[in-house]
Order: structure tokens, then C-alpha cells, then sequence
DNA sequence: CTGAAAGCGCTTACAG
DNA sequence: CTGAAAGCGCTTACAG
């Protein structure tokens, strides 16, 4: 028995790759006849090698079908090459605009982009980070579920991993961010409503943190949400127009909620002729609930919508939007998170402007 | 100074991890006072420790904020609890709905994943396939830019990762996937404007093998593509209806290049009555040309569009649509990796249906 | 119940 | 220009 074990070892080709494995360096060194380090400088490109060691590492990797193994060369440089995206929802179009924008710009450096969904649940949220964290990305883009439940974002671990927050901020100045000005755009879509000689303006605003819908902004907002009503509400104010809490509504971001929510605004006694609709979601509610109603936008009912979804110029009339940049911003937020990574003490923060596209939804209001 | 530092080396305190590094399975054990293996035991909450054992260590995990290095873990227990999502267009609303419903099915599962995309470009594809690889993901979903190219799919390493497709088969039996019948939904597509007496049917097709839009089909394109072209046409013949090419687009999947194609549709001598437009972008740019020439959905042009995007039921008219099961699609391929990383013998692949939703954009032709 | 040691596959000084 | 050796931070047998 023991013989035989012996000699059977012994008859084990050493100088090949077994073939029910994958092909280590160690396996191209010794068909190239070489070392490992040797092996190492002529598949990385760096170093001195000779021309004709070089070849003949390469063909010996290629032979073998040699492919690194990045969890080994990450350990030992410490760095994964690896960007961790923490988003609210992938299936929403603003924000997978912005991760196709954040995976194009990472790819170019060399970056892999890992995707996680948090469906605006701060414990989810939590949870991710320290998925991430203890993957090694070298740094983090995250579209923050709360402005104040912050620690998972600032103490995470030492050395600091770089966090760049995508479209909205928190209380702290101490994380970078990549956001539009959303307060001025919902201020420039009040004006526009007023310019058209509407004084009765509501808002039908998208907000995670409520089931169904209500009158009241909840306690808890993202700042965007808080930004947009009170970017909204001040310029209300400017212009001496009455704010009536019935003309506007908190709404959980579907279509079917924002539809219950319009036609509860459509059937007060004296509803609003122009609404300001903070996502895709709160806009297709409110053009179902105004066909129910036989309310004609552009004529009894403006709207204007946050973000240019693509349906939007097609529709009739042509919906007005506010067009944030949205790859603008995710390719500013990788590219801010990238010289993060270059440079620890590197910091930056970027506000970008929306631009209001005025088209047929909002004409003067019918008396 | 060699007798400082000396002193300093001596000084440094060795049961502490340094704070200017995270801390490691040794500092959290030199803490706790046992062997690596031990805290290992205690953290990864498997073998045998005692209570108080268990208690002093994740004490010391606490204290130091200790991450577990999931590179190392990866490397030493040859499982990276991640996977490779390789996909056409993220910011399409069908792939991205089904990455969705994959990050939601890996993620109970424990695995996290990396989207890479192409833009159908099959170079992008065999780089995204070949990076995948070099992280040691352990599966890749992927969603082929080729029905043909697909070596990179096939003897991508050893041992051998294994791949599901989603959305769109090749031609490899070696290769699992899961899609929708789009065959079939075309066809029932045909029949239904054929029920409400449509003679004149066109097909508006997006692809990526195309610059702007022409008239003839492309050598190469994805299963998808075919399979709807030759349902509908295997649908009119059975139904003996002609089949003009001038009905038909191949078009480059914009809303512009489309809106151009149907433009050029509807000026020709004959049009068609009715129009099936193979995605989103080919169904907006579709409804765009119909408003300019001020032909009337549902009245002097009937239409379908695949996939059920959110504005197409609040558009007036009604879209019809085909739903295709989008999330089922993710959880279904996700599920079906997740059993052929456990075992990696298992095959299987799954064809999921689609459904008409009938509504009023297809009515009977103006004769 | 706990620990010493080997090893996952690389890269990085260091020596020659 | 090339190689021997150490080490990145874990887990996994194995021994006690």
C-alpha cells in the first residue's frame, strides 16, 4: 500500500497544471521554466524581463489558460479593484441611469462595480455597507436611505474606506456628495406655473417613508424630498401664492398610490390647477387620476415632472420636466470617488443644475 | 538610532491591533487571548467553543471593530460568494428589472453581485466574461451579445464556471438558460390584430447590428430578435396574410431612429394598418412619427409593443402590451445558478410565457 | 474544547 | 535580468 501511494506520487507530472484545476503561477512558471517571480513580471508588464523569457511565459500562460487569480493579487496589494454601489432601487430609471454612468467610468480605470439594493431601508442599507466593507471595495458610492442615520457611512472601519453619497446629502460634513439642486428646480417649476397664471399649486411628492399616502411630510426625509418642497414652498412664498395643504400629498412612490392621491386632490372642493410631480412614478399617477376625472393637462390641470423619463416628449401633450444630468452625475460621483481612492485626503462635493423643459402640459389655467 | 528604534520596536504594544490598520482575526485573538483558530470558531459561529470563550472574543471583535477580510476567505475556502451579471443595457428597464430580481434572489442566498455591461458589443462581452473570471465570481449570468460568438461562454477555465443566460439562448445545448417564448407572444400578437381585421401588418424590430434602420434583416441577431420575426412571420403565413417589406424596420434601439423608420412607414404608398414594435424605444418612437403624420392610435394605426413599461397603460390610448414575466426571469436564472454552483451536474433550463394585455390601442383598421 | 501549522495564489522587497 | 523567501488574512485538517 504504502509502495504503492510512493510510486504513484512520484509518477505525478509535475511541471503540468492538473487539469481538474485551474492554472496557477506556479504551474505557467514551471512550464516556462522559470520562477514565479519571473512569471509574475512578464504576465504583469512590469519589471525587467527578457524579450525572449517574456514569450515564453505568455505562451505557457496561454497554453495553460492561465487566468489570474484577483482575490490572491488584491490580498497581497491591497487593493480589490472593486467599487461597491448602494442604491435605493435598481429598477428606478434616474438611478440606474446614474450606476450605468458609474459602472462606465469605474470600467475605464480598471474598477468592477458591485450592486446592492436597499429599497430605502436604512437596516438594508446598514447591511450592505458592512457586506462591502468586508469585501475590501476600495471605496463606496451610496444613495444614503436616511439624512440622519449616518454612523454605518462615517465609522466603518479604519483604514477610512472613501464614501461618495449619489444624489442626496446627510448631516454631516464630513462624506462627500454628487447631488442637483433640487430646491432651485422645484422653485424654477413654481415660477413656471405662476408665470402661466396659476395661483393654485399642489405637489404630489414620492417619499419612502410612508405607506399609502398623506397630507403631512413625514418627519423623516431624504433631502431631495425636503429640498423639492421646500425649494416649492419658498418660491410659493416669493410669490404671495396661498399654500393649501389639500392640494398636495406625501405619497409611497407607485403609480397606483399617486393616482388614489390625485384623485383625492381632484375631488376637494376647490382643487389645484397646476401640480409639481417629484418622480416618473408620481407623474403617471397623476395623469391616470386626471383621465378618470376627464381633467385635460394643459388645460384644466399643468404638470410638471421631475426627471426626463423617455415616454415624456411622446406623450400628449408633451409632459414638461425638470432634465437632471443624471450620467453627468454618476460619472462625477465615480470620478470624484476614484481620486478619493488616488488621494485620502482629497475632498470634494458637487451640486449640479437641473434645466426646466418647457413644453405643452402647462398652459394657463383654464377660468 | 538603532538603539531608538530598538526601544520604539519594543515598545510597541503587540496584543493591540495598530490604529492606523483594520484589525485581523490575530488582534481580535491576541484580545481574546486564544488561537487564531479559536476566534475564527467563535466569529464564524461553527466548531466547538465554549460559552465564555465565544463571549470574550466577540467582545475583542467589537472592541476592535473587527471586519472579517472576505478576500481571505474567499481565497483560503475557494468560494467568493459572488456573481457576474453580464448584461446588454442596465439602464434598459427589462434587464434592469431583472437584476433587481437577481440582487434580491443572490443576496438571501448570501452572494453578492457584480453587473458589468456591453452594449452588446461582443469584445466588451469576452473582457467583462474574462474580468468575471480573474475575481473568481462563482457564476455568471449573462446575457449574450451573440447567438454564435460565444467560446468565451463555453471554455471560459478550469474548473469551470458555471453560466446561466438570460433573455437570449445560443447555439451551444452545453449552456443553460432562461427566457420567454417570444415566438409564441409574437404570434399571438399577429392573431390578435388579425382578430380585429388587420391585413396590413408591420413590425418595427430593434437590434444592435444596426446603424440607423433598414429594410432587411441582419445576418446576426440575438435569439430574441429572431424568434419574434419569425413568429409574427410564421403567424401570417398561417393566417395567409401578405407580408410587404416596406411594412418593416430593422432599427438601432433609439426612440429617434425608430420614430425615423415608422416616418418612413407611413409615407409609403400602402402602410400598414397595424404595427408590432419590439421594445420600448421602438414603441415610442412608433407612437412620435403616428402624432406626426396625425394618424390615430387605435384608429387608422393599431399597435403592440413588448414588454409592459409603466406609462404604457396611462397612455391614451391604452398600450396593448406583451408582458413578459421580468422578476420570474431574474429569480428564475439566479435560482437555477445558485443550484449549478452547489452542483455542478445540474442542467436545466426554463422557457417562461408571456402574456397579451389586450387594451384599446388595437382596434379594427378605418376602411 | 483549543492550538500549532500548513496553505489558498499571488506580489514585493531583497539578494545576486 | 532572475530567483528564494516572506507575507497578505484567513480556514482547515490534525493533534492533543
Amino acid at each position: 500500500m504504502g509502495y504503492r501511494h510512493a510510486v504513484g506520487k512520484s509518477e505525478r507530472n509535475m511541471t503540468q497544471a492538473p487539469n481538474d484545476k485551474a492554472a496557477r503561477l506556479i504551474d505557467v512558471a514551471r512550464r516556462a521554466e522559470v520562477s514565479r517571480a519571473t512569471a509574475a513580471r512578464a504576465l504583469g508588464g512590469y519589471g525587467l524581463v527578457t524579450e525572449a523569457t517574456r514569450e515564453r511565459v505568455l505562451a505557457a500562460a496561454a497554453e495553460l489558460n492561465y487566468r489570474v487569480n484577483e482575490l490572491a493579487r488584491s490580498m497581497r496589494s491591497g487593493r480589490s479593484l472593486t467599487i461597491g454601489v448602494v442604491v435605493a432601487d435598481i429598477s428606478n430609471s434616474f438611478f440606474n441611469s446614474a450606476i450605468r454612468a458609474i459602472i462606465e467610468t469605474a470600467s475605464r480605470a480598471g474598477y468592477q462595480i458591485l450592486v446592492l439594493n436597499t429599497d430605502d431601508d436604512i437596516e438594508k442599507e446598514r447591511n450592505a455597507v458592512r457586506v462591502l466593507i468586508e469585501k475590501r471595495v476600495d471605496g463606496l458610492i451610496v444613495v444614503p436611505a436616511s439624512q440622519h442615520e449616518i454612523e454605518h457611512l462615517l465609522v466603518q472601519s479604519e483604514p477610512e474606506v472613501p464614501v461618495v453619497l449619489l444624489d442626496r446629502r446627510v448631516d454631516s460634513d464630513e462624506i462627500d456628495f454628487v447631488t442637483t439642486d433640487d430646491r432651485v428646480a422645484a422653485g424654477a417649476a413654481i415660477r413656471h406655473f405662476a408665470a402661466a397664471g396659476h395661483v393654485r399649486i399642489g405637489l404630489l411628492v414620492a417619499t419612502a417613508s410612508v405607506e399609502g399616502h398623506c397630507l403631512a411630510m413625514p418627519e423623516q426625509v431624504v433631502s431631495t424630498v425636503r429640498d423639492r418642497v421646500e425649494g416649492a414652498t419658498a418660491a410659493l412664498a416669493e410669490l404671495g401664492l396661498a399654500v393649501n395643504p389639500e392640494w398636495t400629498r406625501y405619497c409611497h412612490s407607485s403609480v397606483e398610490t399617486a393616482r388614489a392621491a390625485m384623485a383625492e386632490i381632484l375631488a376637494s372642493p376647490e382643487p389645484p390647477t397646476a401640480i409639481l410631480a417629484t418622480n416618473e412614478e408620481m407623474a403617471l399617477g397623476a395623469l391616470a387620476a386626471a383621465q378618470e376625472f376627464a381633467v385635460g393637462i394643459g388645460e384644466a390641470l399643468s404638470i410638471i415632472a421631475f426627471d426626463e423619463a423617455p415616454w415624456t416628449g411622446v406623450f400628449r401633450p408633451p409632459l414638461s420636466v425638470i432634465r437632471r444630468p443624471v450620467a453627468k452625475l454618476g460619472a462625477a460621483a465615480a470620478e470624484l470617488l476614484l481620486k478619493k481612492i488616488e488621494d485620502s485626503s482629497y475632498r470634494s462635493s458637487q451640486v449640479l443644475q437641473a434645466e426646466l423643459i418647457a413644453r405643452r402640459s402647462v398652459e394657463a389655467p383654464a377660468l
